[in-house]
DNA sequence: AACTATTTATAAGA
DNA sequence: TTCTTATAAATAGTT
């Protein structure tokens, strides 16, 4: 969304970078903040910067978010979970 | 973006909150792909959907982020953070 | 930091 | 739930 369409790749030149980074960590946090709302959902959200500096967002407490996502991942039966390493088949969707 | 303009806030109606966080954790979760992309960061995401599920995208491995998170949070120093949590002052920006 | 031309995301609807 | 379309938002390049 712009004056031109960009390739997602590295942006080279470090201030451009710095400059996008800005923008589009702004925007990022505004929709995990929006789906979280709207959609009832937990999301927790974590950035670091390729300077290091940490931005993080949770709609609870980033603690319970991490500690739900152990447990998830410890305990994949409890709610059955789809992520993007184990691919799943949602529960009681489309398997009527 | 669509047809007219939403509030935010909780959709009460469960198909239109399902169909919302669907096509939202869609576009949030690609936005999080480019930004890590673009801006060379490191970039964690964790949702958990009202029913349960789970979603996640880490540009590295979620463990790691997840611990250097914590050892961002333990040790403040490393590098200076700037959490929604703890507000602090840029490093050597905006300071002379 | 502000400004817009454009690209994207997405709310409704099919 | 996938596809389409009108419109709201995000943002790339510029100032």
């Amino acid at each position: 969304m712009g004056r031109g369409k960009i390739e997602i790749k590295r942006i080279d030149n470090a201030t451009s970078r710095q400059v996008t980074f800005s923008k589009r960590r702004s925007g990022l946090f505004k929709k995990a903040r929006e789906l979280s709302i709207l959609c009832d959902a937990e999301v927790g959200l974590l950035v670091f910067s390729s300077t290091g500096r940490l931005y993080d967002f949770a709609s609870s407490s980033m603690k319970s978010i991490i500690e739900r996502y152990n447990e998830t991942k410890e305990d994949p039966h409890q709610t059955m979970n789809a992520s993007s390493e184990a691919k799943n088949i949602p529960p009681g969707i489309g398997c009527g």
